[in-house]
DNA sequence: TGGAGTACGTCAGAACTGGT
DNA sequence: ACCAGTTCTGACGTACTCCA
């Protein structure tokens, strides 16, 4: 059974009764003979390493004061200096939800395609960068079939040689060249 | 052995959430 | 809008590890 100490909140006296060589910040220099709470000044966000080995951080760019003490030139933020880490988590949130609806719309055009089609939708796929050409591609698809559609609608006043389906899941043998001479639009 | 660095249980305080 | 409860995150303090 180990003694217990009094648990008493960070700062000048709290400092004074743990650790006599702990550094106050001048936020916390406000108030010292005053009985009100005191309040623990914080970073708005700690830096990666700090936040691993709980440790304080002074949030000082680009490498805080404890990094730099271990030698490092740079320490990793999750957001900006005025950004709450909950902030940045809830933005990084929202990012990744659209992203995630993207894929499933890339996902949902490519099913739709014949074997054709989809080698040659993936082909374009390999030469594009996934963190900033995704929203342009599926754009892109989109557009493709948009003018599929409007190239199907004038071929189709012309009176149909057999009762095909119009689905647009299905698209003539001839549409791969189709979709190559009206990407060129694009 | 002692100092430096690390791991982590724990707490404080801010932000968020749901009820009224 | 307000309040109480919950969740999240920065950071304190201590035990532990490593190395000279």
């Amino acid at each position: 059974m180990k003694p217990q100490r009094d648990i008493l909140p960070a700062g000048p006296t709290a400092a004074s009764s743990a650790s006599s060589e702990r550094e106050s910040t001048p936020q916390s220099a406000t108030g010292t003979t005053s009985s009100a709470p005191r309040r623990r000044p914080q970073t708005k966000i700690a830096c990666t390493s700090c936040r691993r080995r709980k440790s304080k951080c002074d949030g000082m760019r680009p490498v805080c004061s404890l990094c730099a003490g271990m030698g490092r030139t740079k320490c990793e933020y999750d957001a900006g200096p005025d950004v709450t880490r909950f902030a940045a988590l809830k933005t990084k949130h929202e990012g990744l939800q659209r992203r995630l609806a993207l894929f499933e719309e890339l996902f949902r055009l490519l099913s739709m395609r014949s074997d054709a089609e989809s080698l040659e939708i993936i082909s374009r796929m390999r030469t594009a960068t996934i963190e900033t050409d995704l929203e342009d591609l599926v754009k892109f698809i989109k557009n493709a079939d948009l003018l599929m559609q409007l190239s199907s609608t004038q071929s189709d006043q012309t009176p149909p040689a057999s009762g095909a389906p119009g689905a647009d899941t299905h698209l003539p043998s001839t549409s791969l060249n189709d979709i190559s001479s009206l990407l060129e639009l694009l």
